[in-house]
Parts: structure tokens; C-alpha cells; sequence
DNA sequence: GAAACGTGGCG
DNA sequence: TCGCCAAGTTT
């Protein structure tokens, strides 16, 4: 005995198929439609797409894949060939644990990734999200792949009054309760290509949506208000500086860092320590070796995501038979895109040595108080 | 459970 | 310019 008014609609998993078998977006790690997925694609393309927009991350995949072409290829490659072909992409604890996954899935399952959300969570670099996508898109599984899209979507169609993160659990019992038996992959993927380009945080096209009749929050007109969420406050400005030596050779002095913590594992040029108090005028004091250093004007401005930098960038021009400090190491200039740089020591150096360095990205938004793009002038 | 962890694009 | 956001995981 249902009244009109009482009528409920709930959200029809196939009405989400049938938009997705004509929406589907086509991307390069994407298996065409009814074809069977290949696990080591799907499996680098989500851990790629770990907060990183799909623009970001389509030239790297590709170069990727053409490097290390299976997971076997990746588990066999020196970890700073690795290292490299991530430099840019950021986060780079994921292209280390994905080292580490690729020789795991070699070393302890024959070479090929386990098919289940319980043996996949078990590898390094996978957590929940990404043994539920994986498990789902390469293996036909029903899992619940709770992304940011997912959730998004789901806490407006059930309108989730709770704020994230504190309801992951009841959103991913809610998409789970979704997820249908039969094409559990492409239904993944249908949720999120909803979020990414129906669903999406601002102005979402409610008129296009498959799911427009049972949205909850698009009932009440209150779409761009879900999800809810608490916002962290910004983090404090650190400042430092950054050391570019110019060796009479043409080579430029570098060092390694720490495997852990930020930016772990990657290359840089000396800098100071990165503190909210560092004073500028005294970074001689913490330059790598004796040199007659010159202030270059401007800064270096870099945001991460826990707080922004500002460097000042000192240069120097030393002899050739300099040695680099323990330590470090000098890299010829021509050999730099060889370099596990991430994009702060790409500003860094293109700061120093003008745009024209053969790193991609030139000085852009990273440079304040400009000076013209040139390089320094001689001392 | 909170904090750490990159980078680029967009309004 | 600035805050938000993007297919999260680890400690």
C-alpha cells in the first residue's frame, strides 16, 4: 500500500550501467568494453591515481608502461630507474611501494596479483580503496571501491549528514550495498566517472544524472552541500635556501634524500633546513662548501600539502677540479633529466640557470619579484 | 585517529 | 591570489 507521497525511489545499479556503457570515458589503462582487464595496468593506474588527477597522470602511465612493461619488468628494474620515471608525479612513497609490490607479487605469488580484497590489501602500497578497484576492475570481484568520486556521489544520494572522514565506514556500507553481482568492475568505474564528470564538487549536471530521481540531496535542491566535511587550517610558511653550484665542467652539485619522509628517496641540491623562522640573509652559513655565493633575486615558492615553502636561491661558480662534499655528487647539466628531481628542485635550478634547463616545467608560478628569465651573472 | 605525504588545475 | 580538489596509504 504505498501512498504516492511515501513513493521512494531507490538508486537502480543498472540504470548507472546503462549510462556508463554510453558515457564511459576512454582511457588508456581502460580495457574496451566486454574485454578483459590486464591486472599490472589496472594495478599502476590506480596506485597513479591516487589523489592525481587523470591529466596528470596519463603522459606518466604511458611512459611508464613502456618502460616497465610488465610486473615482472618493474620488479626486476634498479629502484632508481623507478624513481625517475615518477619524478613529477609527487607522493613518492607510492612509486617506492610499488617497487616493493611489484617484486612482492614476483616473489611470493608467481608473478601474478592475487585475485581477492584480503591477499591484494596485504601488498605493499594497496590499501582499501585500491584492493577493491583492483580486485573488482581486473577480477570481476564485488567489492566497494570508496574513492573521492564515491564518496562524493554516494553521501549525496543518500544526503550523509555526517562530516568525512568520520563517515567512511557508512558510506562504503551504503556503496557496497549497491555494487551488483554481475559487472562489479564496470560499476567502479561507473561511479566514478559519475563523480568526475556528472557528480562533480561544483555545479553538478543533476540534469544528466542517471541517478537524478532517487538523489536525496538533489530532492532538496542541497547537491553542492554534501559531502560534508571538516576543513583543516593551512599549514605554517616554511622558509629555506637552496644552494645551486655551477662546476666549471658544466656540472651541478646534487645529493640524495632521506628514503623516508618528504619527498623520500629523491634528488635535490643542498638546501638549508626548511623552518618558519630561517633568515635569509644568513643562508651563507649553511652553504655546502666555500664558494663566493651570490643571492639571486626572488624566491623559489612551493606549495606541499601540509605547508607552503618559499626558497632563496644562492648560486656559485666553482673550478673544476672541486670536489663534491660526502654525500654528493655532481650531475652534468645535459644529464639532469636523468635526475630523480621533484618539481620544487625543478624550480629550484630553473631559477638558477633560466628557464632553458632541460626540465619541462620553467620558472612559471614557482618564481616571485621577478627577474627577468636569464640567467646569473657572472660574479 | 591525526598527521604526513606532491603537484597541477581551476574558479 | 588562494583555497579546494584529484581513482589514498602509511605511521
Amino acid at each position: 500500500m504505498l501512498t504516492s507521497a511515501a513513493r521512494v525511489t531507490k538508486p537502480d545499479p543498472a540504470d548507472l550501467l546503462a549510462w556508463y556503457d554510453r558515457h564511459r570515458r576512454d582511457l588508456p589503462w581502460r580495457a574496451g568494453a566486454g574485454e578483459a582487464a590486464d591486472p599490472y595496468r589496472v594495478w599502476l593506474s590506480e596506485i597513479m591515481l591516487q589523489q592525481t588527477t587523470v591529466t596528470a597522470v596519463r603522459p606518466f602511465y604511458e611512459a611508464f608502461l613502456k618502460r616497465f612493461p610488465s610486473v615482472a619488468a618493474l620488479a626486476e628494474a634498479p629502484a632508481d630507474s623507478v624513481m625517475q620515471a615518477w619524478a613529477g608525479l609527487g607522493y613518492y612513497s607510492r612509486a617506492r611501494n610499488l617497487h616493493a609490490c611489484a617484486k612482492a607479487v614476483v616473489e611470493r605469488h608467481g608473478g601474478r596479483f592475487p585475485e581477492t580484497e584480503d591477499e591484494l590489501l596485504k601488498l605493499p602500497g594497496i590499501g582499501a580503496y585500491t584492493a577493491a578497484a583492483v580486485a573488482a576492475i581486473a577480477f570481476g570481484r564485488r567489492a566497494a571501491a570508496v574513492d573521492g568520486n564515491v564518496e562524493r556521489v554516494v553521501s549525496r544520494l543518500f544526503s550523509v549528514e555526517e562530516p568525512l572522514p568520520k563517515a567512511r565506514p557508512l558510506i562504503r556500507t551504503l556503496t557496497l550495498d549497491l555494487v551488483p553481482d554481475g559487472r562489479p568492475g564496470d560499476f567502479a568505474q561507473a561511479l566514478m566517472d559519475l563523480g568526475a564528470t556528472i557528480c562533480t564538487p561544483k555545479r553538478p549536471a543533476c540534469a544528466l544524472c542517471p541517478w537524478m530521481v532517487p538523489c536525496k540531496a538533489r530532492a532538496e535542491g542541497l547537491q553542492e552541500a554534501y559531502p560534508k566535511k571538516l576543513r583543516r587550517e593551512a599549514g605554517q610558511l616554511r622558509r629555506g635556501a637552496a644552494f645551486v653550484v655551477l662546476r666549471a665542467d658544466d656540472s651541478i652539485l646534487l645529493r640524495t634524500r632521506p628514503a623516508q619522509g618528504l619527498l623520500g628517496g629523491m634528488a635535490e641540491t643542498p638546501t638549508s633546513p626548511w623552518e618558519p623562522g630561517y633568515e635569509p640573509a644568513r643562508a651563507v652559513l649553511d652553504a655546502p662548501i666555500e664558494a663566493r655565493w651570490q643571492r639571486l633575486p626572488g624566491t623559489v615558492r612551493h606549495v606541499f600539502t601540509h605547508f607552503p615553502l618559499e626558497l632563496t636561491v644562492l648560486f656559485a661558480k666553482v673550478p673544476r677540479d672541486t670536489p663534491a662534499p660526502d654525500d654528493m655528487r655532481w650531475t652534468p647539466r645535459r644529464a639532469l633529466s636523468g635526475e630523480a628531481l621533484p618539481g620544487v628542485m625543478k624550480k629550484v635550478i630553473a631559477h638558477a640557470l633560466g628557464g632553458a634547463a632541460p626540465l619541462g616545467k620553467g620558472e612559471k608560478d614557482g618564481t616571485r619579484k621577478g627577474r627577468p628569465g636569464r640567467g646569473p651573472q657572472a660574479s
